[in-house]
DNA sequence: TAAACAGGTTTCATTATTTGAAACTTGGTT
DNA sequence: AACCAAGTTTCAAATAATGAAACCTGTTTA
């Protein structure tokens, strides 16, 4: 049979567990079964391991399957070394002071919007229920500041996986629509989301690059059209750039940090 | 050689995935090598594999790995489906902002606390970065509220995979007093941290319980000994219990929800 | 009450993948 | 130029994965 996956019996695992994760819900042995390319028994044997590992967690009352805890212990220390937020935290923190309105860290992921970490003016941050999603890349503030500054090559990559789901009528439905907001973009420095993934919701993004220009991730500052309309989000452009400028100091500077395993101030 | 994980190859390839999350900074491929059991080009394949499958990162520039972005994704799915934060998050809002003070909610995973979402009364919450850590379950209050409420079996077991490291001069330092403490625990129904984790810090842990009396986790109020003591803790069992009964009735109700995937506010 | 059934689990000979000693690169030192 | 450490590739042998078929087990139907 041709090659399902590549890397493997551990590919072809892990593209069970993503099976998984990708029902957003408790799922049974038999649904898994329907829509996968394995036979019964070797597919049986990949949901067993994996709830060994505790990479699935088995729930015996409903006989359902769902993403185990032992991800959420890895996912600690990848968010803690592999993102950009343990740099940008603090930039973070004083972005959102300053504009109190709603504001992402996101990073590209393949080819969708990675968010990585949040602060909500208002309420008590509800985090980690956000950190983690992913979103469209074509139709998102970040997404598109990020997809604008990639080499030629990339975005073209990149523009090709994109669905172009309609998700309002202002959403960008076309490569082409795509690749000239884009180019805008490159031009300005920064963009925008007028309404292209929800309505009412608009923010201004800025990219987070290098200084030889990679992407790094990208920040944006969230409100609705209720509350202002462009013209104001671009108010922040400054104060946006000032923040993507010193994480992209700091992570630069970044290193190799102090390495003794500092318990700070125990959760 | 000895059977080194047990699940064949996923089970070694997600050894290699712990190893280089439990070092806790980018490694070499050299200082894997060192501390694992494997043969070089095993390790290397498996390595390989991990990276290809963005289950690690790899930095071409430092030539070091680290657990990689799938996780995060992944872990975003797991906590909403496999924990009780969904569940637990208004209600451990209202508890927040009803005591003022840091909250936390737990789960037992293995014979550690993990960490599953936390309030921090003050500053702005730096969430994410706190869920998905893992703490000593014999010296916080979580841990021993949790423990205390395993059938007989599942404690003795749980005991014999703690350390007993002397964090403080108050930790409990052995079996028997982990034992003594745990019956009182049950006794009562509540239980505290007296400074056993780290100098200072103090905390109530009130224990998550199916009614069946099943360990589902913990919820604890943390303080300092500068701004309180045990006994102005113990003023919020009260409210603490209310809430875990809250949690408990809510996670029992919660039995299949509506599965639509309602895009709730976008990110 | 039995027969049929759906969903899940196990068997076992076949097949494909993993394994690791050794050899080989590559980039940096002496 | 010779050496060395770290990383990478080769290839035959050893092992683990595979999946058709048979088998459970609890539930519904005749």
């Amino acid at each position: 049979m041709g090659r399902v996956t590549g890397d493997g019996t551990v590919g072809k695992a892990l593209e069970v567990l993503d099976q998984v994760a990708a029902f957003g819900r408790p799922v049974r042995f038999g649904e898994l079964l329907a829509q996968s390319d394995f036979p019964k028994p070797t597919l049986y044997r990949f949901v067993q391991t994996l709830t060994n590992q505790q990479m699935l967690a088995y729930d015996p009352e409903r006989q359902t399957y769902t993403p185990g805890l032992r991800l959420v212990r890895l996912a600690h220390t990848a968010w803690d070394q592999s993102t950009l937020a343990p740099v940008a935290r603090p930039h973070l923190d004083a972005l959102s002071k300053a504009v109190g309105e709603t504001v992402h860290l996101a990073q590209l992921d393949h080819a969708q919007v990675l968010y990585i970490d949040k602060r909500n003016a208002n309420k008590p941050v509800q985090m980690y229920s956000q950190a983690g999603k992913v979103g469209p890349a074509y139709c998102t503030g970040v997404g598109k500041v990020m997809l604008a500054f990639l080499d030629e090559d990339a975005i073209e990559s990149v523009i090709e996986q994109q669905s172009f789901h309609g998700f309002t009528e202002h959403t960008l439905d076309s490569a082409d629509a795509l690749r000239a907001e884009l180019h805008d973009i490159r031009q300005n420095g920064y963009g925008f989301d007028r309404e292209e993934h929800e309505p009412g919701i608009i923010c201004v993004a800025m990219p987070i690059l290098t200084s030889a220009g990679r992407v790094l991730g990208a920040l944006s500052v969230t409100s609705t059209t209720s509350r202002t309309n462009l013209a104001g989000l671009e108010a922040y452009v400054p104060i946006l750039r000032e923040t993507a400028d010193k994480i992209t100091r700091d992570a630069q500077n970044w290193s190799f940090p102090d390495y003794q395993t500092k318990e700070t101030t125990g959760i």
